[in-house]
RNA sequence: GCCAUUGUAGCUCAGUUGGCCAGAGCGGCUGAUUUGUAAUCAGCGGGUCGGGGGUUCGAAUCCCUCCAAUGGCUCCA
C-alpha cells in the first residue's frame, strides 16, 4: 500500500496526503472555515462521513451545509437524534426505521404509549439537550453475525429483522452517539451539536414496512435546517398552506361542500360552479381548436364490458355495481371502454386517423374511507379524458402534440415549473412483447427529446399495458402536484379487436393513447384554489365585480351599473345594505372580489364608477362603458394578475 | 380498511372534576342612521350539543356502538 494518496479536488487540482487521511483533514488542509462548514464528503462520487479514511487515490468533494445532499444528511441525523431522545425518555420504545423525506424526516417507533402534541414538546426539549452536549457521532462496522447479536441483545427487534435480510458477507454499519446506537448506512453529521434548528411536526400511525398486515407503529414527523431563517421560512410556508387550504377557502368563499350523506361526493355551490364551468369552457375550446371531438358516454355499463376490458380483474374492488332488470352493471371508474365502443361503431380508414375523442368523463371509484381528502381525493370526479386512436407511425407526433397542449394549458394557470417523468415497463406485471414495449418507450422518449424537455426515467413504473409520461407542476408555494398523464396502450385495441383499413387495403390494429391533462376537474380546482390562495384571475373569479353604493340614495344608479355589467357578461353583484362604504369594502375584500365599483353622487352624474381593485386600492373614477370594456379584455386574455388601471 | 385526534347555532369557538331553562363573536332579520375606500348603533330570532343505546336522581360532560371529518399508513386522478 502506498504511503501517500493523491486526492483530486473539484477544481481538478491534485494534492498528496498521507495514507489514511480523513475527509475532514482534507477539508482542514484547505481552510479551517471549510472544515467548520463541512457536513460530509463525496469520495469518487460516494457519500461518506467526514471521518472516512482514504487509502487510495481518489477524487474528493467536501459537502458544506449549502448542498442539497447535506440537507438530507442533516435530516437523517435529526431523525437519529429524535430516536435517541425517545429512547432516553422511554427506554421500552423500540425503533424501526427513520429516513429523510422531502422537506423532513420521520421515525417509526413501537411503544405502548400514544404520542400526542405534548409528547412532541417533551421529545423536542430532550433533543435540544442532546444537541447541546455536542455528542460525537461515530461510525462503527460489524459483521452480519456481530450486528445480529448486538441488536438482539439491546432488544431492537426491528433492527434484527432488517439485518437478517441483508447478505451474509455484507459489512454492516451503525452510528453511535452517546449511549444510543442505530443501524444505518450513513453518512451522518460529525456531532449532534450541528443539529440546531429543527421542529417536530406531527404524529401518526404507520404500518411496519408499509404492510397493513403488520403491526401499526407510531410515526413522528419533523423537519430540520442548518439555518434558523430557513426553518422559520419553512414553518411560515406551512402556515400559509394552512391558510390556503382549499377546504377552508371552499367554505369561506362558498365554493363547495361535503356532507355525511355522501362522503367523497362533492356538492358544487354556485360560486364553485363558476370555476368548474369556466375551466370546462376553456378546456372544450382549446380541445376543439386542437382537433379533438368531444363525446359523452354512459356512467353505467354492463358488467361484461368490464370483463372484456380487464377492469373487472384489476379494478373490481374500486367499482360500484348495480343490478338492472336482473343483469349486473357497473358504474364506470374509467372512460376508455365506452370510447372503444364508439370507435368500433364505425369502420375507419387510415385517412380518418388519428381520431381524437375527448370526454369530460364522470367516473366513480370506491376509495377507502380513510383516504378521502377534500377535493383532492374523492369518490366521484370528472376526468378530462381523451383517447387518441392512431396508426403506429403517427404515435410520436401525437405525443409531441399532446405535450405541447399540456404546456399551453398549464401556462394559462401560471404553472410554468413542470417536471416530467417517463415510466417504463414493469418488471413482472405486463402484457405484450418486449419488442412492442421497446417501440412504445422509444416513441415516448423520442417525443420528449423532440420537444427538447428534460425528464426523469422511472424504470418499472409504467402501467401494465404500456409506458407513460406523467406531468408534475409546482404551485405558488412550490409544492408539487401530479396532474397530466399520457399512456400508450396496446392491450385495449387488441382486447376489443380494433381495426382500420391501411393504405395496402388490409386491416390493421390502431394504437391507443390515453391522456388526461388536468387529471380531474375536482382535484385541479382544489389545486388552483390553493395555488391562487382564493384570489382567482378575473376570468375565473366567481364574482368578478361588486357595486357598492355610498348610500341608499344611489341604489337605483348602482342597480343600473350592475345590470349594464351583467349584460356585458361580467359576473356582478351589489351590496345595498345600509352600511358605510368602509364596511362594504371590507366585506368585498374578505370575499376576495377583484373589482369594487363605488358609486355616489359624482359617479351618478358622470355615468361613471369609482374603481377599487384588490391589491391595488383606489384607482379613481372611470367611465362605466370604457371600464367595462377594459374588464372584458382582461377576461378574454385570461390575464393572471391584473396589470391595469 | 388501520392508528390517533375531533364533532356544541349558518361560520369561528367558550362550556373547569356530571348539577340553575347551553353561551360569545361574526353572519342573518328588524329598526334607527344616509354614510366616499378594510367593521355605525340598538333590538330580535337561531342549537335533536354528529346519530343510537346505556350508567345516573340528574349527561354537551362518563361508558358502548355507529356515522363523518382531520393527520398519517396502504392505495391513488
Amino acid at each position: 500500500m502506498a504511503k501517500e494518496v493523491k486526492i483530486t479536488l473539484p477544481d481538478n487540482s491534485v494534492k498528496s496526503f498521507k495514507n489514511g487521511v480523513s475527509v475532514g483533514e482534507i477539508a482542514l488542509s484547505i481552510s479551517e472555515g471549510l472544515l467548520r462548514n463541512s457536513v460530509a464528503g463525496k469520495v469518487d462520487g460516494v457519500l461518506v462521513d467526514l471521518s472516512f479514511q482514504i487509502n487510495e487515490d481518489s477524487s474528493v468533494e467536501i459537502l458544506t451545509s449549502r448542498s442539497e445532499e447535506s440537507h438530507e444528511i442533516l435530516l437523517h441525523s435529526t431523525a437519529h437524534l429524535m430516536a435517541q431522545a425517545i429512547k432516553e425518555l422511554y427506554p421500552n420504545a423500540k425503533i424501526a426505521i427513520g429516513p429523510s423525506i422531502d422537506n423532513g424526516f420521520y421515525y417509526d417507533i413501537d411503544i405502548d404509549k400514544t404520542f400526542n402534541d405534548e409528547s412532541l414538546v417533551v421529545i423536542e426539549a430532550k433533543m435540544k439537550e442532546l444537541s447541546k452536549l455536542k455528542l460525537p457521532i461515530d461510525r462503527q462496522e460489524f459483521s452480519r453475525d456481530e450486528a445480529l447479536e448486538y441488536f438482539k441483545n439491546i432488544g431492537e427487534d426491528y433492527k434484527v429483522e432488517l439485518i437478517s435480510e441483508l447478505d451474509e458477507d455484507e459489512t454492516i454499519s451503525a452510528y453511535r452517539q452517546g449511549d444510543f446506537i442505530d443501524l444505518c448506512k450513513g453518512p451522518h453529521l460529525p456531532s449532534t451539536g450541528k443539529i440546531k434548528f429543527f421542529k417536530l411536526l406531527s404524529t401518526s400511525g404507520a404500518y411496519w414496512r408499509g404492510d397493513e398486515n403488520n403491526k401499526m407503529l407510531q410515526r413522528i414527523y419533523g423537519t430540520a435546517f442548518f439555518d434558523k431563517k430557513d426553518l422559520k421560512a419553512y414553518l411560515q410556508m406551512l402556515e400559509e398552506a394552512m391558510k390556503r387550504d382549499h377546504r377552508k377557502l371552499g367554505k369561506e368563499l362558498d365554493l363547495f361542500s361535503f356532507h355525511q350523506e355522501g362522503p367523497g361526493f362533492p356538492f358544487w355551490h354556485p360560486n364553485g360552479m363558476v370555476l368548474y364551468n369556466q375551466i370546462q369552457e376553456y378546456w372544450s375550446d382549446v380541445h376543439r381548436k386542437n382537433g379533438y371531438k368531444e363525446i359523452k358516454t354512459p356512467i353505467i355499463l354492463n358488467e361484461a364490458l368490464w370483463h372484456r376490458s380487464g377492469h373487472w380483474d384489476n379494478y373490481k374492488d374500486n367499482m360500484y355495481t348495480t343490478t338492472i332488470d336482473e343483469h349486473q352493471y357497473s358504474v364506470k371508474p374509467m372512460n376508455c371502454p365506452g370510447h372503444l365502443l364508439i370507435y368500433k361503431n364505425t369502420m375507419y380508414s387510415y385517412r380518418d386517423l388519428p381520431l381524437k375523442l375527448a370526454e369530460m368523463g364522470l367516473v366513480h371509484r370506491h376509495e377507502k374511507s380513510g383516504v378521502l381528502s377534500g377535493l383532492f381525493r374523492v369518490r366521484q370526479f370528472t376526468q378530462d379524458d381523451a383517447h387518441i386512436f392512431c396508426t403506429p407511425e403517427k404515435v410520436e407526433q401525437q405525443i409531441v402534440d399532446i405535450i405541447n397542449l399540456v404546456f399551453e394549458i398549464y401556462g394559462v394557470f401560471g404553472f410554468e415549473d413542470i417536471h416530467i417523468e417517463l415510466s417504463t415497463k414493469p418488471e413482472k406485471k405486463f402484457i405484450g412483447s418486449q419488442e412492442i414495449w421497446d417501440k412504445a418507450e422509444s416513441a415516448l422518449e423520442e417525443a420528449l427529446k423532440k420537444c427538447d424537455i428534460d425528464f426523469q426515467v422511472n424504470p418499472g413504473d409504467g402501467a401494465f399495458y404500456g409506458p407513460k409520461i406523467d406531468f408534475h407542476i409546482k404551485d405558488s408555494l412550490k409544492r408539487s402536484w401530479q396532474l397530466g398523464t399520457i399512456q400508450l396502450d396496446f392491450s385495449m385495441p387488441e382486447r376489443f379487436e380494433l381495426e382500420y383499413v391501411g393504405e395496402d387495403g388490409s386491416k390493421h390494429q390502431p394504437v391507443m393513447i390515453h391522456r388526461a391533462i388536468l387529471g380531474s376537474f375536482e382535484r385541479f380546482i382544489g389545486i388552483i384554489i390553493e395555488h391562487f390562495g382564493g384570489d382567482f384571475p378575473l376570468w375565473l373569479a366567481p364574482i368578478q365585480a361588486i357595486v357598492l353604493p355610498i348610500s341608499e340614495k344611489y341604489t337605483d344608479y348602482a342597480e343600473s351599473v350592475k345590470l349594464k355589467l351583467l349584460q356585458n357578461g361580467i359576473r356582478t353583484t351589489i351590496d345595498n345594505r345600509s352600511e358605510k362604504v368602509g364596511a362594504k369594502i371590507r366585506q368585498a375584500e374578505l370575499n376576495k372580489i377583484p373589482v369594487m365599483l363605488i358609486v355616489g353622487e359624482k359617479e351618478e352624474s358622470d355615468n361613471a364608477v369609482s374603481v377599487r381593485r384588490r391589491f391595488k386600492g383606489d384607482l379613481g373614477s372611470m367611465d362605466l362603458e370604457t371600464y367595462s370594456q377594459k374588464l372584458l379584455i382582461e377576461i378574454e386574455n385570461k390575464t393572471r394578475r391584473s396589470s391595469d388601471s
